[in-house]
DNA sequence: TAAAGTAGTTTATATTATAAACCAAACGCA
DNA sequence: TGCGTTTGGTTTATAATATAAACTACTTTA
């Protein structure tokens, strides 16, 4: 029974994704780390950040470090339920 | 190490992604099949069966069962190889 | 004080996904 | 025998997405 549960679109994007994976496994992270380890560009970033945002899966805290602009991002409960849900759903797709 | 391996954009889409996986289970599939199981529109089927061959990824028999045309997909090795190394490579994004 | 760097945002464009419209043949039946 | 319906698709138009390029604002360095 294949059974192909939607995929949140919102989740299933490659940059997205990535962003919702690295929050996962930490209490929050900033903008340039992300981008960092993504390897996303600055506005790519930017963009997507705000979509997860704009749907409450992440929440994102402006503020400033010394003199410089810091964008903080957490996953929020709504966003690791939906994560989870992706995944889970996912696993149909690719067995196991 | 997060390290976000690039997905193969031509498997990372939902309706894509569920023709392969339904195929790596059977010798072949038919379009009316793959239509029923992944709840496709048929245009939708249609163009994204098309893009799946043009890569490589399956191949297409186009036959007549009695009167009717009867179109016939199976994966290649090509195609498995790009399914397992796209797996391989969301695993470093859904953890585990 | 001018040039270069940091940390982003905005906007324009290219790519995708998807549905809607279409086509040809076959079938059902009055 | 014609006329509407169904089957099995394809083509095309549109909506949604992803992405890069251009820009903004401020800071640091020389």
């Amino acid at each position: 029974m294949p059974e192909f549960k939607d995929l949140d679109p919102l989740l299933h994007s490659q940059l997205r994704l990535a962003i919702m994976s690295l929050l996962i496994g930490v209490e929050s992270a900033e903008f340039v780390f992300i981008k960092e380890q993504t390897g996303a560009t600055a506005g790519n970033l930017s963009v997507q950040i705000d979509k997860l945002s704009q749907a409450g899966y992440i929440s994102v805290e402006k503020s400033f470090r010394g003199k410089k602009p810091l964008t903080t991002c957490k996953i929020t409960s709504k966003g690791l339920k939906a994560f989870e849900d992706y995944v889970r759903n996912l696993q149909h797709y690719i067995g196991k």
